[in-house]
DNA sequence: CTTAATTTACGAAATTAATCGTATTTAAAA
DNA sequence: TTTTAAATACGATTAATTTCGTAAATTAAG
């Protein structure tokens, strides 16, 4: 049986600020979320029960505030959400997004040494 | 006043049926969907109303068979899903997710000569 | 002209996500 | 120990999306 682990919008609002801000109580988080935005504390320990119960966090129940942090990392989750919005919207093709992110995006030297480095690895691969 | 133009994922289904086929009768959407999955013909036709509502696409109503045609091009969709996509899931950071994503790819070498290219221009741009 | 088939229009049910109010529990403070 | 403050649990409401049933309109066939 495979669980569909894909936060939703609001779901992902909250593993970003657990993952910069480290394992949080529900005040943490719906504090950091009210600096943006008004948001109900009961809404967002709603949603953080949600994701408990989907298992995109864990928690430590073991003092009576609860304690959440994220259990994936934030790579993972990223990356497995980049290839469903390329599947979806991309219809798979990778290289057909890259070249429209790359075509809209400016670069610093240090980025372009990176990604020059990532081709040759490419291509290496590709030999 | 600005519209929201931002197509769901049936919506996003659909659109590339009529990027794909050329502007196309419900019908023809329908049993192109079919092909997939089933859905109802009154689902497709509900579904196409609602974009043509939102500017989604624009329809020929002259003859009985209304015909329906995407309003914008698909790299210009995709584009503006890209940008949203990648504010939401790397807050902003679209270089972190080029390297995911070159990362986890093969390319050709047509492809790689291709990037190569658009990195050069990158660099030029930079100096 | 009448019937049958196909299409659009309309509205409502079902689903999923997001929101919050109220009740209960827990622990610290008085 | 009693009161108060803060947290969790639970259920209900709202909103957006997806789904489809039924009715009305249009065209083609008999």
């Amino acid at each position: 049986m495979k669980k569909k682990n894909t936060p939703t919008e609001s779901e992902l609002e909250i593993l970003q600020i657990l993952w910069q801000n480290g394992s949080s109580s529900v005040r943490e988080v719906n504090d950091i979320l009210n600096t943006e935005r008004e948001v109900g504390y009961t809404t967002t320990l709603k949603i953080m029960q949600i994701m408990n119960d989907k298992g995109l966090v864990v928690r430590d129940t073991s003092s009576r505030t609860h304690i959440y942090k994220a259990a994936a990392t934030e790579d993972d989750t990223q990356i497995k959400l980049l290839v469903i919005f390329i599947e979806k919207t991309y219809r798979g093709s990778a290289m057909r997004m890259i070249m429209h992110a790359l075509g809209h995006q400016e670069a610093s030297g240090k980025e372009i040494e990176e990604l020059k480095k990532i081709i040759d690895q490419l291509e290496k691969n590709n030999k």
